[in-house]
RNA sequence: GCGCGAGUGGCGGAAUGGCAGACGCGCUAGCUUGAGGUGCUAGUGUCCUAUUAACGGACGUGGGGGUUCAAGUCCCCCCUCGCGCACCA
């Protein structure tokens, strides 16, 4: 009836957590030191210690809090963090909040409230969730990226971006005054020839601004009227939506600031190979970025060149016509007044004039979406312009076409058209009533059917100088001719675009920037930082209706008159200046946080050298250096992950920072899903009111289907874990998490099988503590021999598991040796003492409590992890099964050090096994030591 | 379409080429308990054989082939699911 009083359970559990919780932060258990400055400790425990930077990709604090998904990968970095810990180094491990965005200002506005207020809200929600969870950060690090103090480095950090241009000969950047020298000195040419001393001021700004690596320009951006904002092309999905909120997106052309990272594309895809990352991960940013190596060629026209680009350079004698996108600029031009004589009735689209076909087509294309588009990729449209060029390399004349499987925002937007050996080009042809010339050639005679598009073994045919030559040789000889004759030369062309900077909405960083009245920007001086955003009553957006394309952005802060309007001395008396009205975008923040970990509290540097190198610089000669394990979610792996690694490679080449790369290693957890049960209308029923019988599912007594989702409102099946913890405890917890399987993959939560890891503690207490009377029960005994063996195997496997985030296996070695310990009359203090250490990294509430208990003082986060005595590793005796044919027929004992003609007699004289080889002849037996015994007989 | 990853009991999942199914959930039986629950002990891949108790045997890691004394693991083909990219010249 009622328990025995000193049992394991939730309510002893939420005792003592809590209990445990507050020590930590009151002996500040968990800070590190840092070697330099203000919190330096020469004292600190695990000083001069190697290091290990630890970190997760830390939350957006949304309003909803956390729900058991979200912690499953700060519970894998701090049971690892701890585990280096009491393995002796000195570990870094912080949290912060990424606080700017669009979900708090959506809230903000929707209540009517200030964003800053209610992310000050969610911040302490989320805090307190994660200390619930026992979670041993150094909290002296901790940052939101709205503090004032932290986004004056985020602003810091863009004026460095905009102070700097890339420099292609040294491929880094460079501060902007080396351009701004190189210019006055005359060693660099301007655009237009004159001398630099006879430009005006404006115009020696424009032609500095245009190098910046922050720059604003107007260009065709994706334009979101559902959200009343610009997005990047990282924030728009493959069906043309806005990842945020699925609204449709819009080309629009708007003037906007862009950051250069196509400077970087070489070097953002180099780099990859050096970084510890799941493959599949680095292969989405290789594609991300697209490198495509290939030539240009200048086809000439009556209306000028026009470049192409192409990776099949070697193709160029099969072209036989080509492709603008319909936007390309040269259409206009190039189009016919009539239509030449002659020519098929399809390239015509039925109108009387090319211009009126182009027109027509033009107005189509831009009419359809990216979806339409894209469901319309098989079958190929397009007109015919009218108009000829002439391929440089045999003077043959060759038709011009428009049509939208030519992208405008690649490469040069045109294309030469060999339909022979490329899959498209040859079903435009088919389409098109095309001639297709075969230029390569394989082994086998060409079909004719498909395009053949071999670019290793082909051999150059038709193509004159070619002819005879491999694809990869002609390449080079053709680029080789392309250049000797001023037509064309190497190039290599990536599908990364610049990022687009600004955002038209609030809550973020506001620009260090005011624009004079020569409309240039101007960059603040750092002292003037940071900038922050003004007090608004009404800061809402405008946003328009989802489809409205024909709007136009409005930010918020252009309504701050009194804010954007500045007078400011610059250098040259007090002046009136216009503030930039855009925000950054909230992946701003995100793009640097890792290096402010490293010395948060720095007010002269963005962290002090001494304390970024340590942390974070290369460990030898060819490392890249950066965090040691940051563990986050996949769906970062093109936005965040992209521009951290540009803003470290710009802030590395400027000299702020010792790394190329923000994190060595990174590992992608997966995601937790909650089951989550519709009803015969197909509408979502709670999940926790939700019955199971029988293998079937019930809700109010009507049957509902159950399938297994993202945990989230619209499925009605969060689970959080305040109420795990207060149903079970919060080490329950973190132990069921990392026993749920292999941390990278995806997995569905399952609350009734917590009770495992319930049980585990509670037998885990049971083994030092006797329930009834809260005495240790642990006798100062040796344990026996197999006790030993038992102890050992898990201190060796355990050690091994945490080392490589096996927490699942870790657990499982745990749970065997405990319960091995279970069976036994009394428990050896040694194996207690073992056991509790071991356990402390998953289970750190229960594992200090029982320290304690059993009589040790200041804790368990710094005690020596147990190492295993090799001794007990190597068994005595071996037990060897023994196969016949390849099948199990017999085991064997025998003494693990016995020589292999001992083991192989013994084998063959035990009884079954002599059995099965009665009337067969004995051709071969392997014996592998200490593994096992296989005969093969006939 | 292209690329990557994964398919193991009723479920989540373990297995340096060497005894498949560790550990946990669930289930079954027993003990504890006034009952329920908790807790404890034992059993639990499927099938055949058996019931004096078992012993024993066959099959078994999505399907098919191969390499090997030995394959969940390595190789080839196919199927299914998941993820990413998607007219990128």
């Amino acid at each position: 009836m009622t328990e025995p009083r000193h049992r394991y359970d939730a309510r002893l559990a939420n005792r003592i957590e809590p209990r445990w919780q507050e020590r930590w932060e009151a002996e500040q258990t968990f800070r590190s030191a840092n070697p330099a400055g203000e919190l330096a400790e020469p004292d600190h425990p695990r000083a001069g210690a190697p290091k290990q930077f630890v970190m997760d990709m830390f939350p957006y604090p949304s309003g909803a809090g956390l729900h058991v998904g979200h912690p499953l990968g700060y519970i894998a970095t701090d049971v690892y963090s701890r585990y280096l810990r009491m393995a002796g180094y000195n570990v870094l491990h912080p949290m912060g909040y990424d606080a700017f965005g669009l979900p708090t200002e959506q809230y903000a506005v929707a209540t009517g409230r200030q964003p800053a207020e209610i992310t000050a809200e969610n911040i302490d929600r989320y805090r307190d969730q994660l200390r619930r969870l026992g979670m041993g950060y150094d909290t002296r690090r901790e940052f939101a990226t709205t503090d004032p103090d932290f986004f004056k480095w985020t602003q810091w950090i863009f004026l460095q971006i905009f102070n700097s241009y890339y420099d292609t000969e040294a491929d880094k950047a460079r501060p902007i005054g080396d351009l701004i020298a190189a210019f006055e000195s005359g060693e660099r040419g301007t655009p237009d020839g004159r001398p630099w001393s006879e430009l005006s001021e404006v115009e020696r700004r424009r032609i500095v601004d245009g190098h910046r690596l922050a720059y604003v320009t107007e260009a065709p951006v994706n334009w979101c009227p559902g959200l009343g904002t610009v997005l990047s092309n990282e924030e728009v999905t493959a069906e043309g939506k806005s990842e945020r909120g699925n609204f449709p997106v819009y080309t629009r052309t708007l003037k906007q600031w862009m950051l250069r990272i196509t400077a970087y594309s070489d070097r953002l895809l180099r780099d990859l190979d050096d970084l510890d990352w799941f493959e599949s991960l680095k292969a989405m940013q290789r594609n991300w970025i697209g490198k495509s190596t290939g030539a240009y060629a200048d086809f000439a026209t009556y209306a000028g060149d026009i470049r192409v680009f192409t990776t099949r350079p070697d193709t160029l004698f099969g072209a036989t016509y080509m492709v603008l996108a319909p936007e390309h600029e040269l259409v206009d031009s190039l189009t016919a007044e009539t239509w030449p004589a002659g020519i098929p009735e399809s390239w015509t689209g039925g109108h009387a004039t090319p211009a009126e076909a182009v027109t027509a087509y033009r107005h189509e294309a831009a009419a359809k979406t990216d979806v339409e588009r894209q469901a319309d990729a098989k079958v190929k449209t397009g007109v015919f312009t009218g108009g000829y060029a002439t391929n440089p390399v045999n003077g043959e004349n060759v038709p011009v076409f428009i049509a939208d499987y030519v992208l405008a925002g690649y490469g040069t937007g045109a294309i030469m058209a060999v339909p022979a050996h490329d899959q498209r080009d040859f079903a435009f042809a088919k389409a098109f009533d095309i001639p297709i010339r075969q230029v390569v050639a394989g082994e086998e005679e060409w079909d004719g059917e498909s395009a053949y598009t071999d670019n290793v073994n082909g051999t150059c045919v038709n193509s004159d100088f070619l002819d005879g030559l491999k694809v990869p040789e002609a390449k080079e000889r053709i680029n080789a001719w392309l250049a000797e004759h001023g037509r064309g030369e190497a190039a290599v062309n990536y599908r990364l675009r610049d990022w687009l900077f600004s955002r038209q909405r609030y809550w973020g960083e506001p620009f260090p920037i005011v624009y004079d009245e020569s409309g240039l920007p101007v960059a603040l001086p750092e002292d003037q930082l940071p900038v922050e955003l003004p007090q608004m009553d009404d800061f809402s957006p405008k946003t328009f209706g989802a489809e409205d394309a024909d709007t136009a952005p409005e930010p918020p802060l252009g309504r701050a008159k009194d804010w954007v309007e500045v007078e400011l001395d610059l250098g040259d008396g007090p002046r009136t200046y216009r503030r930039e009205v855009n925000t950054m975008p909230n992946w701003a923040g995100s793009s640097w946080y890792q290096l402010r970990y490293t010395d948060p509290h720095s007010d002269d540097r963005i962290a002090a050298a001494a304390n970024e190198s340590y942390w974070m610089g290369p460990q030898d000669g060819g490392d890249v250096g950066g965090v040691d394990l940051y563990i986050g979610g996949v769906e970062h792996a093109v936005l965040h992950l992209l521009y951290a690694r540009f803003w470290q490679k710009v802030l590395y080449d400027l000299g702020h920072v010792s790394s190329r790369e923000p994190f060595r290693r990174l590992f992608n957890q997966g995601y937790i899903q909650a089951p989550a049960y519709s009803d015969a209308r197909g509408a979502y029923v709670p999940a926790e009111e939700v019955e199971e019988r029988g293998g079937e599912f019930f809700h109010g007594g009507e049957k509902v289907k159950r399938e297994f989702g993202k945990i989230g409102k619209s499925l009605k099946n969060v689970v959080t874990p305040d109420g795990i913890c207060a149903e079970y405890g919060a080490d329950t917890f973190r132990v069921y998490e990392m026993s749920m399987g292999p941390l990278a993959d995806s997995k569905p939560w399952e609350t009734r099988a917590i009770t495992g890891s319930y049980r585990f503690l509670q037998r885990l207490w049971r083994n030092v503590v006797d329930e009834d009377t809260g005495e240790v029960t642990v006798a100062d005994a040796e344990p026996g021999e197999e006790t030993l063996r038992e102890l050992h195997k898990a201190i060796a496997g355990v050690r091994e598991d945490y080392g490589h985030l096996r927490m699942n296996t870790a657990v499982a070695k745990l749970i065997t040796l405990n319960n091995h310990v279970t069976g036994l009359d009394t428990v050896p203090r040694s194996v207690a003492e073992a056991l509790v250490l071991m356990a402390a990294p998953v289970a750190p509430h229960i594992a200090e409590e029982l320290w304690e208990r059993l009589g040790h003082t200041g804790g368990i986060a710094y005690a020596d992890f147990p190492v295993a005595d090799d001794r007990y590793l190597v068994e005595e005796t071996v037990t060897y099964p023994v196969q016949v044919n390849g099948k199990v027929r017999a085991r064997i004992d025998i003494a693990a050090d016995a020589a292999e003609e001992a083991v192989r007699e013994a084998a063959l004289a035990e009884g079954k096994v002599a059995d099965n080889v009665a009337g067969k002849e004995v051709r071969k037996v392997i014996v592998v030591p200490g593994r096992m015994v296989s005969i093969v007989a006939k």
